[in-house]
DNA sequence: GGGCTCGAAATTGTATACATTTAGTACACA
DNA sequence: TGTGTACTAAATGTATACAATTTCGAGCCC
């Protein structure tokens, strides 16, 4: 993948943290980096230091970068955090929205239905990482936007599988996620900031119980032996 | 000031943007800061992409760097968004905070009433500015401290007057201000969150009383022309 | 066999030369 | 006098050579 530009190099990296396609903690080598997207070391460490301070990555000095872990300290944060940063934004929002932005949010969700139409369950994530991320641009305030892009960075890599339905029951919450996001257009469009605060905590509730799910998936079918190992475990 | 490592520039940097050493605004030029911290470019830019990551200055493709601006549409955003995660990461740091982290917190504090007690107004500003970063710390929340630390820095740079008392009436409210750090230090180490939020709260009070003195200073007295004047005024 | 030291290979950090872009100035022309 | 253009100087962006640090394994001692 010769003579990529640094734009293009720097949110490439970064559509394949969000995807997941590389793996929290996983180590970035800057040489390989550098060869593989045609440039010399020197401005592919530009890139990794922007992704750090983003919080894509992770640097330490003379050790290297790593992609930002997301261990289960990170995630109970994270649950914690999120409700209050989306319901804050999205009243924000719903009062400084322009046109354009309007524009860019009815083309982000254009996106996540078509994704979601077309079962492809990595696009579906982007696509929603794109739809809240203008929402983070139209509330127009860098100090929140600051958490919401930390947050979203880890909602789109936990959110990867959930959008590859398994059942009819998963399908059907996917297409009451797209509504959700109809109805915060709606509201946004019209200004109606304690509305939009309301639906942005459902979105979030839907979210959060997928992901739950995921986290802690379904428990197993209880039997003796295994509850015996267990209480002895760590 | 030769032969600095990088991590002494990047907190040289900090304190001489926190101090308006370095005006908000003002142009940043690579190869003059390269010579005076006594290291070549390369290290050097990557401090200013640090800085720029952190949030305490911008960078533009081809055009440099500048120390992030102050308008009057931020300032809106700040007063509006600094109450709520304060409070928030006053609760957390109630919850998380650590021994040594106590110790910190303590330090700060000693720093900070030495320095009034100096009338030292910008070591003042900045020992408030570590204090209420090590409470950050003990929230141990990456998400909500990415806006804290992007709040502290404006809310330092815009104090910077304030620990220069004009009379003993703003001298008192610098005893008033350090009196709540304390009640905020107890609050904090016995773990009651929600007196810590009551108290950051009150604090924050304060700070943006004095804060907004000088952002609007005391209404000039009224006289019919210039109330003419601003009517048809933009 | 376990753990230590030493040394070579690999990786990150720095300096410098060179390429590219921008900004400022002089000058021509209307 | 104002405006547009070409040129020059200064700044930023990139590549590469070299220095410093870390990592890993071989060899050794206990």
């Amino acid at each position: 993948m010769p003579r990529l530009s640094k734009d293009q190099c720097l949110s490439d990296l970064k559509l394949r943290i969000l995807s997941t396609a590389l793996a929290p903690g996983s180590d970035l080598d800057e040489t390989t980096l550098a060869e593989h997207y045609g440039m010399s070391r020197t401005p592919m460490r530009e890139v990794l230091h922007r992704l750090a301070g983003a919080g894509f990555i992770t640097t330490s000095e003379n050790r290297g970068a790593k992609v930002a872990s997301m261990d289960i300290g990170t995630m109970r944060t994270f649950f914690q955090t999120a409700p209050m940063i989306y319901a804050n934004i999205a009243s924000l929002a719903a009062e400084a929205r322009t046109g354009p932005q309007m524009d860019a949010l009815k083309d982000a969700q254009h996106a996540f239905t078509k994704a979601t139409a077309a079962q492809d369950a990595q696009a579906t994530a982007l696509a929603n990482h794109r739809f809240h991320a203008v929402i983070g641009e139209m509330a127009h305030n860098p100090y929140l936007v600051a958490s919401l892009d930390r947050l979203l960075i880890d909602h789109t890599r936990l959110s990867q599988r959930f959008y590859q339905p398994a059942n009819a029951n998963e399908k059907m919450l996917i297409v009451k996620a797209s509504d959700q996001h109809d109805a915060l257009i709606t509201a946004i469009e019209a200004q109606e900031s304690a509305l939009a605060i309301d639906l942005s905590l459902q979105h979030w509730d839907l979210s959060r119980d997928r992901m739950e799910r995921y986290v802690r998936p379904d428990p197993l079918p209880v039997d003796v032996v295994s509850l015996k190992d267990r209480r002895n475990a760590v």
